[in-house]
DNA sequence: CTAGTCATGTAATCCGTTACATGATTAT
DNA sequence: ATAATCATGTAACGGATTACATGACTAG
């Protein structure tokens, strides 16, 4: 019972219908969290009837209607507990942590090639976030919105991503060059036969 | 199917028991990943039915027996298929950044006691990070041992940990810092009665 | 002698992913 | 026409969490 109190979160922000949270999920805005569609349509139909949230039809023009929903006083006393109890610890699953790792017993290009595409999106990450943050404070500056805004979550939840995309960008480029160097020096990154004697495996 | 890449990794740096993985997994060593003991118990056990790993039973004295594993050729070709996959995306799911997202409808208090709690758990692993960056490495320089240590993997993921609990710690206390600020501007962070007004949920 | 650590599991339930399924509308 | 986007689900499977269970040994 943890996507629930996101999917609360995410509707403070306004109504949204189960194909609009998918899109905010699926980008795992703000890097906040992370649900396939299925999930959604699956937990809004439980958190309706469990009176959570309520969905209202809206009719619109050139496209399929649409159920917008949006939180009910139960949903929002389920989310205070939620806030009020003990968070649970962070919880990261990387394939690509797992395979740098394991990186000295491997063929290393296509490890780069996947350091790099990774750094590539958390740069594209980065401008998203940046734009996002234009957005929601408006004309006032950084510090001032934070002291005197209305809603600063999502700001301050924007920020972290935008911290966390940082770092990952860094990071990913540090490493690719790190192996890139090492593979040289094993005799050219793209030989296979030498990396053979040396032991990696394809 | 993923843990089990993780494990294998995990097997590199020598043998392990479950038990022990249970340790290096609980802490989610380096961040890269987090499985319960239940989860190593059962993947262990069709690991070694699948021929990737072979236990070795190790007698001791003043303590159980326990079962070492090690990874067999066939686990190391998993291994190899495994990295020259495409990578699945980052996944992150985090409570606090689900709070800090509401925050402006919640009680200021418990949010920033979690956010300081979280900052010092970081500080912790931090610290962890930083003697293992030391031990990894021995008597070299990082650049040193960068370019020319025989393993590298489980110092670059490392350095990864160590930069995302630094950005961790920073965020933390960052996000408390303005949250303080402005239950303070609205009337004082404990006064239950000032919230209640502003529509803050106990 | 009590609490804590080492050591390993089973069982039930819940959550999440993948594959499948449908159908309208808009842009090319 | 065809592909893309909007919109919403069901069903099957597999992975993950929680609760339960056991037992030896060690340190206070």
């Amino acid at each position: 019972m943890a996507l629930r109190h996101a999917v609360l979160a995410a509707l403070l922000d306004g109504e949204f219908s189960g194909y609009q949270l998918t899109k905010i999920f699926d980008v795992g805005v703000s890097d906040f969290w992370y649900a396939t569609p299925q999930q959604l349509y699956a937990e809004l139909a439980k958190m309706e009837t469990d009176g959570l949230l309520t969905g209202r039809r809206v009719v619109q023009r050139g496209r399929p209607d649409k159920r917008v929903f949006t939180v009910t006083g139960a949903g929002l006393a389920e989310l205070a507990a939620f806030a009020a109890a003990p968070a649970k610890p962070l919880l990261i699953r990387d394939d690509l942590i797992v395979k740098v790792h394991a990186c000295d017993l491997l063929a290393p290009g296509p490890l780069i090639a996947q350091l790099q595409e990774r750094a590539a999106e958390a740069a594209a990450k980065l401008e998203l976030f940046g734009k996002m943050l234009l957005r929601l404070r408006g004309e006032l500056e950084e510090e001032e919105f934070l002291r005197r805004g209305e809603r600063v979550g999502p700001y301050l939840t924007c920020l972290g991503g935008l911290r966390l995309e940082r770092q990952m960008h860094e990071w990913c480029l540090q490493t690719a060059r790190t192996l890139s160097e090492r593979a040289v020096r094993d005799g050219t990154a793209q030989d296979e036969s030498a990396q053979q004697e040396k032991g990696a495996l394809s």
